[in-house]
DNA sequence: ATACTGACTAATC
DNA sequence: TGATTAGCCAGTA
């Protein structure tokens, strides 16, 4: 049980133009509990890779713009990919960006969360 | 071993 | 409805 790797495959299958919350991959990993770990991991670790910035809290706040630095790179990246992200208004600072859930949160289903569990059990992970 | 730190959440107030 | 509190648990010191 490598809880790094699987926060890795699990951010490698967001899809494009999609976004994922913490609770939601660690319930992917088969670890509810762990949404800070999932945070975590993408922080120290940089378990997310390219798809890092795909990651947002449950309200659809990027709470991890800090880390990409100034000027909102999360935010920029998610808007390459055809995401709308509002706020980050550049002017003020301590604004935050944030993104409808509703609208481009990715839709996971019991048979998602199997597949991840074979893919596990598959890499030894 | 203990203490503190979080890119979090869900439950209370 | 918005703010607080309380669990959460792997890393780090």
């Amino acid at each position: 049980m490598d809880f790094y790797k699987r926060v890795g495959l699990v951010c490698g299958q967001i899809p494009y133009g999609k976004v994922a919350t913490y609770g939601q991959i660690a319930l992917l990993c088969q670890k509810p509990q762990n949404a800070r770990q999932v945070g975590y991991a993408l922080n120290k670790k940089g378990a997310g890779g390219e798809y890092a910035h795909r990651v947002v809290n449950g309200r659809g706040i990027l709470s991890g713009a800090g880390a990409f630095g100034e000027g909102g790179e999360q935010g920029r990246r998610l808007m390459a990919e055809g995401v709308k992200v509002f706020g980050g208004n550049s002017k003020e600072k301590g604004n935050e960006q944030w993104v409808e859930l509703e609208e481009y949160g990715w839709k996971t289903a019991m048979e998602d969360a199997l597949w991840f569990v074979d893919q596990f059990k598959r890499l030894e992970i």
